[in-house]
RNA sequence: GGCCCGGUAGUUCAGUUGGUUAGAAUGCCAGCCUGUCACGCUGGAGGUCGAGGGUUCGAGUCCCUUCCGGGUCGCCA
């Protein structure tokens, strides 16, 4: 059975009524969240995206009503019209924002029945992810799930307000483009009417914004989907949204500027957190050396330390070889750790770091009378008291070292800190730490490829100063590139990019493509970098890893509407699905 | 592709060394109940123990294969 809502028209969301409007008859519509029958009244929460209120049917206003109010089951769709009440001092439910008053029903349409959900719709439901993604429709009627949606609104409408207001057009940029197989893989789309021949989804807008620049748009930025074909992760989606920026007539600390505006903006208005800016600026080679990391979390201290020199001769082969050729040989203070973690606990650290390919971890532990250590028996005594004066040991204090490739020991040492911090609970959770990691490498030597391939994308301008190193030491030339970090994420990353011909081509030559590929792949790009280019660079931002830490998730699965799972299907419509073979037919496709 | 964790009523979980008819809570259904808001009381229904195979007198439990979900390494210009 479902009624109509002929005649009655929403006077209210549920959570607008207070006791301003007592007395007043009013019209509701929304999910009977729970109903509570007591014979002779019965109490409905009614639920709306804004919350609950209570209503009230009794069988002395209306016999029919009530009887139909009986029916009443949990997720059946209401409209209600009735006279909002004052509760009796005794009756006010202080848990509800709409607890002082209830509306008295006088009439009840039943939109539409629901079968009983397969869980129940409350904040913080512990059903498991599987069921909630199969059910997402209903899944997102939970409250928590509702803000988390609406607070993703707020932010991509600030960011728009934030844009437009600081004289940025939002353009649009194609969904199906040249398939360019630097980087992530493409999402291929068939072409029907070219056989053979496929467009790619955008892993990002980056030409497009640069050809738009070279227009004359002079600012743009767009919300837009992105589309990268590699294995997912809590952070890490197939398609994913990007609010994408680029400026014209711009160096790094314009662009770095107006973001740090947009971020405090956003900070203010969604949490009501005064941001300082600036925010801190660390050069990449830095964050790795104190951090072990590019996306550095400095809530927390437990920095690296570099003892390469110390251990360098000592007779503890083990370090003193990975330094001589050419590795580092580092160490994290774990501060007052010595009565936190048990032998086995370091024994579980020794098994963490072997995950990023760490061969092992060597450990001291600092006590009022003696260190306790499986290595300090094969350094000196001199070389000990360095060991414990550059790490700044004290008496509770445990070392971790780890000696490999920079690389490894970077990698290692990074997550060992994070885990170190997590296992010690130095992470505060209410504190957000900004900043800027600036002057990454341009390049990295890809061992398997035996080429250079960019650290960041191949329209990255070179810092100036480097410029020359391009020809004699390609791997020490420093980028325009800068990403923006929040407590250990990257939510963002940019940069300045070549706007000239010769530079992007000598680019492409570094990267060992040949003139004619580079000509073949990136030729338009080149040919309009010939007719007047505007300096010019920008930054995306991930918004659904924004969304995530402003909302305190741990998944961005948690604030995307309709999110894959791990194997970027879709659990609800069970996407991705075979084809019909006329299909295929028509792009001229055989499967394998 | 590798490693780790998980899959038992609708849901969240328990299930001992392999041993009777697989339990609890909650939800659901029915009846009663006029101030509940985790309403209450009484009664009831509800299971391919992810799937397939094997070992065994006997498998939710042990073994193999496989599917599904999560985390992660590789990967992610």
């Amino acid at each position: 059975m479902s009624e109509s809502m002929k005649g009655l028209k929403r006077t209210h969301m549920c959570t607008d009524l207070n006791v301003d409007n007592i007395e007043q008859e009013v019209v509701l519509m929304g999910w009977a969240q729970k109903r509570r029958d007591l014979g002779g009244v019965i109490f409905v929460d009614l639920r709306d995206r804004t919350g609950i209120v209570q209503i009230v049917f009794d069988a002395e206003i209306s016999q029919e009503v009530f009887k139909k109010a009986e029916k009443i089951r949990s997720e059946y769709v209401l409209a209600v019209k009735g006279t909002v009440l004052k509760r009796d001092e005794e009756t006010i439910n202080p848990k509800l924002k709409t607890g002082e008053i209830e509306v008295k029903i006088s009439d009840l349409r039943i939109l539409s029945e629901a079968e009983t959900p397969p869980f129940y719709i409350e904040e913080e439901s512990d059903v498991n992810e599987k069921v909630r993604l199969k059910y997402r429709y209903l899944d997102l009627r939970r409250p928590d799930m509702q803000q988390k949606i609406m607070l993703r609104h707020k932010v991509s409408k600030l960011s728009r307000d934030f844009f437009d207001e600081n004289g940025f057009l939002e353009i649009e940029t194609p969904m199906l483009q040249k398939s360019t197989p630097e980087g992530a893989r493409d999402y291929l789309v068939p072409s029907r009417v070219h056989p053979g021949e496929f467009y790619a989804l955008p892993q990002s807008p980056q030409i497009y914004k640069q050809l738009l620049m070279l227009s004359g748009m002079d600012r743009y930025f767009q919300i837009v989907k992105c589309f990268r074909d590699e294995d997912l992760r809590a952070d890490r989606q197939p398609e994913f949204t990007q609010i994408d920026v680029e400026m014209s007539f711009v160096d790094v600390d314009d662009v770095i500027n107006i973001n740090e505006k947009l971020i405090t903006k956003i900070f203010q208005e969604t949490k009501g957190i005064e941001l300082r800016a600036p925010f801190v600026r660390i050069p990449y080679q830095q964050a790795m050396d104190r951090f072990g990391s590019d996306k550095p979390d400095t809530r927390f201290g437990l920095e690296l330390v570099d003892v390469s020199d110390i251990v360098a001769g000592s007779g503890f082969k083990v370090f003193s070889s990975v330094v001589e050729k050419g590795g580092s040989v580092r160490a994290i203070n774990a501060k007052n750790s010595a009565d936190k973690f048990s032998r086995r606990d370091l024994d579980s650290l020794v098994d963490y770091v072997k995950i990023y390919r760490a061969k092992g971890m060597a450990w001291i532990v600092v006590t009022e009378n003696e260190l306790k250590s499986p290595i300090t028996k094969f350094f000196t005594d001199e070389e000990v008291s360095a060991l414990l004066d550059k790490t700044k040991a004290e008496p509770g204090d445990i070392l971790m070292f780890v000696a490999d490739k920079n690389e490894v020991v970077y990698d290692a040492l990074g997550h060992l800190r994070l885990e170190i911090a997590k296992r010690l609970e130095l992470i505060n959770n209410d504190e957000y730490n900004f900043l800027w990691v600036t002057d990454f490498p341009l390049l990295e030597y890809d061992e398997e490829e035996k080429r250079y391939v960019a650290k960041h994308h191949p329209f990255t301008s070179p810092l100036d100063e480097d410029l020359a190193l391009l020809d004699t030491d390609p791997a020490k030339v420093r980028a325009k590139a800068y990403d923006i970090v929040l407590n250990g994420v990257e939510i963002g990353g940019g940069s300045i990019r070549i706007y000239n011909t010769e530079l992007q081509q000598k680019m492409f030559e570094t990267l060992g493509f040949s003139k004619e590929d580079a000509w073949e792949r990136f030729g338009f790009l080149m040919e309009a970098f010939k007719y007047g280019t505007p300096p010019h660079g920008g930054i995306a931002y991930g918004l659904d890893r924004l969304v995530m830490l402003l909302t305190g998730s741990d998944s961005i699965r948690d604030v995307i509407a309709f999110p894959k799972v791990q194997n970027a299907s879709e659990l609800m419509s069970n996407a991705p699905s075979e084809v019909e073979q006329k299909q295929l037919k028509e792009l001229h496709i055989k499967l394998d």
